[in-house]
DNA sequence: GTGACGATGTATCGGTCCGATACATCGTCG
DNA sequence: CGACGATGTATCGGACCGATACATCGTCAC
C-alpha cells in the first residue's frame, strides 16, 4: 500500500522522505494515521534496488554553498519509467486487499490518476464489501443481542450506521462516475489541472447540501 | 491490542482458538476484520507462557471416547488469576494506543469490565484525537485545497464528516456517562443495569452452545 | 456407499507496518 | 548564547496479516 502512495506521489514531484510524509499525511489524513519512518526509509530503499525510483541531483542553483560541510542530508528520490509502469499496473489489478479500510483509501486518493472503469470497479468492489461488513452487523445485532452488554451493543449500532452511510455515499460515487461527472467539483478549474495527463474528471455539476 | 481482547474474553468463559476467532469477530465486528490465526496462535503460547493462560481440561464428561485416536486437536484455554490481574493493569493503564482506532474499540468493547472514572477518560481521550484529527482535515481542505485534486477533497470531506459525527457521539456517551446512565438503555435492567460490576454478566445461567 | 464440499480446528512463514529511539542541522526568540 | 522546535535520515523489536498446509467431521447429492 505504502508502495503504491509513494510511486503515486512521486509522479507529481521529486521529494525527499520528510516531504514525501508530508504530503502523505495531507493526502491520506482521512484514511489512516501519519506514516512511520520505520516503514518510509526501507521501504525507500527497496523501491529503489527494485528500479522504480532513483536518487536526484539536487539542482545547486549555482548560488549554492558548494562543498563546505559535505552536504549530508536530503535524499531527494524521483521515479523512473519503470516505477510509473509499476504504478499503473498496481492500479489495474484490483486484489482483495484493494477494498479493505486502507486499501480502498489509497486508491481512492490516487482517482485522478485512473481510468474510469477501473475506478467504477473499485468503488463496487468497496461497496460490496461494506454491504457485507453491514449484514453482519446487522446479524449480530439482530440474532446475538442478548449476549452482548450494552457498551458492546452499542458499538454495533454506531459501527452499523457508518456502514450504511459508507454505502449511500459510494452509490453517489457510482452515479456520478455512471454518468461521467466529477465527485463534488466545486472548485471549477482549479484543481484537476497539474497532474498533466490522465483525464482529471470532466467538468461537471455540483450537487452540495454542505453548509 | 490482541492480547487485550484474548484476556477480556476469556474471562466471560474458557475457549478454544477458532471459538476465540469467533467470539473476537462478533465483539469486534465493527471496529475490525476478524483476526488472523497467524497472530491468533502465536499470542495465545505467548500468553500461556507468561502465565496469563492455560490449557484447561476437556470435561470429558464420562461418556466420552476415552483415548481410541489420542483427541488431537481442540486446545481449550481458560485464564488464571495473574490473567485476571494483566486484564486489569491493561484496562487502567491508558497509553496514546488507547485512543488510535483499534485501541479505542477494543477498550470500548469491554467497557462493561471497566470503571465509571476510566471509562470516561477514554471517552474524553478519544475525543480528544478525532477534535485533532478533524482538525487536520479542515485545514487541508481549507489552506490546501487548490493543490488537491476532486477525488481528494471528496476524500476529506467524506473523512471530516465522519470526525464530526465520532465527536457528536462521543459527546452523547460522555454526557450519558456523566449522569450515570448506561449507554443506549432501552433494555432497562437487562444488559446495562449494573456496569459497574466486575464479573461475567449479572445472572449465573450458563449460557453455552456445546453440542 | 461414496465422494465432494463446507465447517471445524491447529499451525507456520514471509512480509508489511508501527513506535520508540538515536542523532545531526538550522532558524528563531527570549 | 542557549533552549527549543522544525527539519532530516536511520535502525530495531515487535505486532499483525495473508497465504498456505494439513487433518477431522457431518451432510447431501449422485
Amino acid at each position: 500500500m505504502l508502495e503504491f502512495a509513494i510511486l503515486g506521489l512521486l509522479q507529481e514531484a521529486p521529494m525527499h522522505g520528510y516531504e514525501l510524509r508530508k504530503e502523505l499525511t495531507a493526502k491520506l489524513g482521512a484514511i489512516r494515521a501519519a506514516i512511520s519512518y520505520g516503514t518510509l526509509y526501507p521501504t525507500l530503499r527497496r523501491l529503489q534496488a527494485a528500479g522504480w525510483i532513483t536518487e536526484a541531483n539536487e539542482t545547486p542553483t549555482a548560488s549554492d554553498v558548494p562543498a563546505l560541510t559535505s552536504r549530508r542530508g536530503r535524499v531527494v528520490y524521483e521515479i523512473t519509467a519503470e516505477g510509473k509502469e509499476r504504478f499503473a499496473q498496481l492500479i489495474a489489478q484490483a486484489g482483495p486487499e484493494t477494498y479493505d479500510d486502507t486499501g480502498f483509501g489509497v486508491h481512492f486518493a490516487f482517482f485522478a490518476r485512473t481510468d474510469q472503469a477501473t475506478r467504477l470497479r473499485i468503488l463496487e468492489g468497496r461497496r460490496r464489501k461494506i454491504e457485507e461488513r453491514r449484514e453482519g452487523l446487522r446479524d449480530v445485532l439482530g440474532r446475538a443481542a442478548e449476549r452482548l452488554d450494552a457498551y458492546t451493543m452499542e458499538l454495533q449500532r454506531h459501527g452499523l450506521e457508518a456502514c450504511e452511510r459508507e454505502v449511500r455515499w459510494l452509490e453517489e460515487l457510482i452515479a456520478n462516475e455512471r454518468s461521467g461527472r466529477a465527485p463534488t467539483a466545486p472548485t471549477t478549474g482549479a484543481a484537476g489541472g497539474r497532474p498533466e495527463d490522465n483525464s482529471p474528471p470532466p467538468p461537471g455539476e455540483s450537487r452540495k447540501e454542505r453548509p
